[in-house]
DNA sequence: CAGTGAGCGAGCTTCCGCTTGACTT
């Protein structure tokens, strides 16, 4: 068809169908299965939504949501409006879940299409055959279920903008809470008190390794399944083993057996490349959403563990080719979550038999991932043999158990083995056991008895803290990754690293008929990238606990969620579910508004020596901060903000001390004078107005005047070092070394140099040609918002 | 890029869930 007709063309070729999905890239799936009189579109999501400058909702009549097509959905909208109205049947594909029967309904009323007219169907996977029968059994629109949608959507906003300003009000501008994230916070704040209330404590643990009679290179690990709590037990249990016989006294064998993971979901995918690729869930979403685009996966977006027939017979035949037969075990998999909706299928790959895909590393790692764990969830139990042996230690009560295992069918562990998020066990005892027969006589290596510590609750991962969030049926898979990007972005929570301190402990060795004890150490306490509670998030967390115990409880998702399956089901009325909810909370907050006071987790540290006044220290406008003195008094307290590695929880009264000894002079230089300051980005020298940051190592209330120097003369020569050429002509034009290569600085602009160009041999002229391109201009940063 | 914090008040901030780009570094 040529260019000359294009008004007839369109005209001519307007689609008998139109058929909406959520994603762009489904709708080009199912366009392939639908024949030419199928017109297939995305509406990328929810079209409408509450306005955000406002709470949206008509609260005194009836909760109404005040729904507007959401500014990022003018042109789709624009743009289906057109095509359906030229269209003679719409189909309506969006998620069979709450939120997609929202999205059609949602559609009807932004398209203005005629509910009665319209045809809603669903399909929980993207095979023909299923796309087939969904044409073939449209329904129409579940309002019940686009009312629980509705309850859902009014309760979170009520929740977010009632909860947002009180806390602004009463902690800090600009903080926000809402029904997820202030749950999620909650979790971090009180594993972090679980771990500083940690009492550690410590027992003797004996291991020993035995020999058979004559087979000196066979190992027999075993351990005493009693622990002895204090070093003179543990000396006194070695020193009877001197000399004492050892005998196996009983073996039992069993069998076991082990079965793989489903496959995967959002979380379980975000918690394996966590743990085994070591990627954030933010990349790992990234990634999956590349893999998905390309076609190589199914979507990964989902809590359904469920796998397609197609999926399951592909499998089949990809196991049967690469181990045989033995190793199939067709397996369908039910979903456990709390809350999940099943929209759609489990995360896999979309062709089975692909073992490899070619792409950049990530996206091929994530995708072997992925075809591994699906595999596997399809292949046979692994079968194990465990043997336990015990061990009678002649003219002892006590008795050494040995445990070996051996694997006789690897089934599923030849291709995957799920991660953990555990420590790892240090009770590797013996996997394999030399041939052992009852009353044998064994003969000691060693024995030893370690002491060993209790240990503190582990810190959550981003991964780990999913997994929590999916166990409580908080978040959803497409808000996993967002929510735990927003409590940091507000704050609450940092991805930190704890030192490891050192720690001693001791171990009595039984070797050769000789006891010896040593003290060794050991690191521990160490974490890297582990989500730790800011003082903001410790001090938002009480204030919410203190006042909404209730919104933050760990049930009051599964709670709410009961009541919105009830509408869903039509037993239960939206808005009467939302007038009981809001009646008690709104009075709470306006409760909490009129008569609580600022809550700024103040602490009074103790009494400045040299004035005698109290020192606080509290959450202020901008952070945490220090006090030295009272606001009521007439003369003005003096405030200091925390350095960044420092904390309310545990500021000593010296470390708030030295926070008001800034800015502090340091003497003159070059007569100017030098002074020391803690700003906004760290502890800096000032001199002749110029700055110059401190380094890490540095202690700012320690900086003598010569160390002040050396960091001035110190930046002034790396500022000459920059510099690639200098014109005396024009001071302003400068080509220099920037982080990302050469460029060139005319006042305040900077500019690319072309590819190709030696920077060393620019000439004044060259500089200024450059500047006039507007290919070298400075690109423009995008404002913060959006 | 480099001081702020009480209180007064203007005007700003904020939720969860469903989707993909724009934009850099």
């Amino acid at each position: 068809m040529g260019d000359k007709f294009p008004i007839f063309v369109l005209i001519g070729m307007a689609t008998k169908n139109l058929v909406i999905v959520e994603s762009p890239a489904k709708a080009r799936t199912i366009e392939r299965f639908l024949g030419n009189d199928f017109l297939v579109k995305s509406s990328f999501g929810h079209v409408m939504d509450l306005s955000e400058s406002d709470i949206g909702v008509d609260i005194e009549n009836g909760f109404i949501p005040q729904y507007k097509v959401a500014k990022d959905k003018k042109n789709v909208v624009a743009d289906l409006k057109k095509i359906a109205s030229e269209a003679e049947t719409i189909w309506l594909a969006t998620d069979e879940d709450r939120e997609g029967e929202a999205i059609s309904w949602h559609l009807v009323n932004a398209l203005e299409l005629d509910e009665q007219a319209v045809k809603r169907i669903v399909f929980h996977e993207i095979t023909k055959t299923a796309i087939t029968e969904a044409i073939s059994a449209p329904r129409s629109i579940d309002r019940n279920l686009v009312n629980a949608q509705t309850a859902r959507r009014v309760l979170d906003r009520l929740v977010g903008y009632e909860l947002s300003p009180l806390l602004w009000k009463k902690v800090k501008p600009a903080l926000s809470a809402g029904r997820v994230q202030s749950v999620a916070v909650r979790l971090i704040v009180e594993r972090e008190d679980e771990i500083k209330n940690f009492e550690t404590t410590s027992s003797y643990r004996v291991t020993a390794k035995f020999f058979p009679e004559g087979k000196e290179d066979a190992v027999v690990s075993a351990e005493l399944p009693k622990r002895f709590q204090t070093k003179e037990e543990a000396k006194s249990f070695l020193e009877k083993c001197t000399g004492a016989e050892f005998r196996v006294s009983a073996i039992e064998k069993k069998p076991a057996k082990k079965s793989p993971a489903p496959p995967f979901t959002t979380s379980t995918l975000q918690q394996e490349a966590s743990r085994k690729l070591g990627f954030p869930v933010a990349y790992t979403m990234r990634i999956a959403q590349q893999l998905y685009e390309s076609g190589y996966i199914t979507y990964m977006r989902t809590d359904s563990v469920n796998l397609s027939n197609m999926a399951l017979s592909m499998a089949k035949e990809t196991i049967t080719k690469n181990w045989g037969a033995d190793y199939v075990k067709t397996r369908k998999y039910r979903t456990s979550a709390k809350g999940a909706q099943e929209a759609h299928e489990a995360i896999r790959p979309t062709f089975i038999n692909n073992e490899t895909i070619e792409s950049d590393k990530p996206a091929m790692k994530l995708y072997e991932l992925i075809w591994k764990r699906t595999i596997a969830s399809q292949m046979a139990d692994a079968r194990l043999e465990k043997t336990n042996v015990t061990i009678d230690i002649s003219g002892q009560q006590e008795k050494f158990m040995a445990k070996g295992e051996v694997v006789t069918f690897d089934g599923f562990l030849k291709v995957y083995i799920e991660g953990s998020d555990e420590r790892k066990d240090e009770n590797g005892n013996g996997l394999m056991l030399p041939p052992l027969t009852n009353g044998d006589q064994l003969f000691s290596k060693s024995i030893m008895a370690t002491q060993r510590f209790t240990q503190h609750p582990l810190r959550y991962t981003e991964a780990s803290l999913v997994k929590k969030m999916e166990e409580l049926g908080i978040g959803r898979p497409s808000t996993y990754a967002p929510t735990i990007s927003t409590i940091q972005k507000r704050e609450y929570v940092k991805k930190n690293d704890r030192p490891a301190l050192e720690r001693e402990y001791a171990r009595l060795t039984l070797a050769g008929g000789q006891i010896s004890e040593k003290t060794e150490t050991e690191k521990v306490g160490g974490d890297k990238g582990k989500l730790i509670p800011t003082d903001l998030g410790t001090v938002v967390n009480s204030f919410l606990m203190q006042y909404f115990k209730d919104i933050i409880d760990y049930n009051f998702t599964a709670d709410v969620e009961k009541e919105f399956d009830r509408i869903a089901n039509g037993q239960k009325v939206w808005n009467e579910m939302l007038e009981n909810f809001y009646g008690p909370f709104h009075d709470k907050i306006k409760d909490t508004q009129e008569t609580s006071k600022k809550f700024s987790g103040e602490k009074l540290l103790g009494q400045d020596p040299k004035t005698g006044k109290n020192v606080y220290v509290k959450i202020g406008k901008y952070g945490p901060m220090v006090q030295l003195g009272d606001t009521s008094t007439e003369e003005k307290p003096r405030f200091a903000g925390l350095n960044k590695d420092q904390s309310i929880n545990d500021i000593t009264l010296e470390d708030a001390l030295a926070l008001f000894s800034f800015p502090k002079p340091l003497g003159d230089y070059e007569g100017k004078e030098i002074i020391v300051a803690l700003g906004k980005f760290g502890p800096y020298v000032k001199h002749n107005n110029a700055f110059f940051a401190l380094e890490k190592t540095d202690d700012p209330s320690g900086i003598t005047r010569e160390r002040a120097i050396e960091l001035i003369e110190a930046k002034r020569e790396e500022e000459k070092n920059r510099i690639i050429r200098e014109f005396e002509e024009n001071k302003d034009v400068r080509v220099l070394r920037g982080r990302y290569g050469p460029y060139i600085s005319i006042g305040k602009k900077n500019f690319k140099i072309p590819k190709g160009t030696d920077p060393e041999s620019l000439t004044l002229e060259d500089c200024i040609k450059i500047s006039e391109d507007p290919k070298n201009e400075p690109k423009k940063r995008r404002s913060k918002k959006s």
